[in-house]
DNA sequence: TATTGTTATACTCTATAACTATA
DNA sequence: TATAGTTATAGAGTATAACAATA
């Protein structure tokens, strides 16, 4: 109820280039950027900065199937797992339940997703793409591929399995993540 | 006023693990976690989860200061830019000027920081570190560090720099990002 | 006319408590 | 007693409009 959510403890950077001054004081106000060299050194802040500049693309080129990041995600999840409860989304994404329910309802009110009796649990309800929402999923994870190419443009192929790899390790230490997600190691 | 914002695009996810399966709905609900494989395959997805990783610990590690990581951000600015405006540091941690008032205040109550009239700009006033504010900022640096270190424990030094430059490639594309954030390159 | 800093405020996202139906 | 899903709501973060003082 009161803990600073670790979620919104990231903020959203923009156009920081390098301007670094031992005293930013002298001149006009606003003049050049003060130095940000020291959070430069920063995992933590490197790693946000580079999320919320994939994200920034993931928002625009998303736009058109409106789907946020948690969105396609949940899309996802589902479309690779038909008939994943809302309980078990929550567990690999880490949304709390009550954030869930509107979430769900939305991509049923929008013809995505279907909801159908759990074989063994009658409190649960197995979650489906409708052939609607398979379309839809379909074009959505083309589009998530070719907009993760352009957010790494900078970055060669082998680089970009080298930077999964890291950032693996460092939120799943117990993994030794190697490669592309699926198999290996 | 309706855009969905970039920042807050980003989840908060804690404890997936390797749970594959192609259909979830066999068994209990609740099972295992669902396979998230594909979304793995994505730096957006993985930068943020690692992102949020290494926040949750620097919550932990820097409750005793009473810093979150934009407030640290912005003391770290301060601290190596003295006599910045409020101006500048929204500019070089993309923060709105409004929202940035409330934390200028609040450091300012906890005599951290002091406002001075700007040399040249009557309009604005430079920021600086008060001498507690600067012990605090040493200290609060140092747990940084540490933090950092703890966060990235399954990687090697190499591996570190390897990361954070690559992260950089891809928030910052035109900066051929090489080392440490100081120089080279 | 443009910019710095500010107030007020709306909207979004995240988190907790508490309830129901079922296990 | 515990869990899946839900409602309601509190709290934190993000965004825009508009203003006074100064450039």
């Amino acid at each position: 109820m009161s803990e600073p959510s670790i979620a919104n403890a990231l903020r959203r950077p923009r156009g920081v280039r390098k301007a670094a001054a031992p005293d930013a004081a002298a001149g006009a106000a606003g003049d050049g950027l003060p130095d940000t060299g020291h959070l430069e050194t920063l995992v933590g802040y490197n790693a946000r900065r580079a999320a919320l500049s994939v994200i920034g693309i993931f928002l625009r080129r998303m736009a058109p199937f409106e789907l946020r990041p948690v969105d396609y995600s949940v899309l996802s999840v589902i479309a690779h797992n038909p008939g994943v409860t809302s309980r078990q989304i929550c567990a690999a994404l880490d949304i709390l339940p009550p954030n869930l329910v509107g979430m769900v309802k939305a991509l049923q009110r929008r013809r995505l997703i279907t909801r159908r009796p759990h074989p063994s649990d009658r409190r649960a309800q197995g979650l489906h793409l409708t052939p609607t929402g398979e379309r839809l999923y379909r074009e959505a994870q083309a589009t998530a591929s070719a907009l993760e190419a352009e957010a790494t443009a900078a970055l060669t192929a082998d680089e970009v399995q080298t930077l999964i790899a890291l950032l693996r390790k460092v939120y799943r230490p117990g993994t030794a993540a190697t490669g592309n997600g699926d198999a290996a190691v």
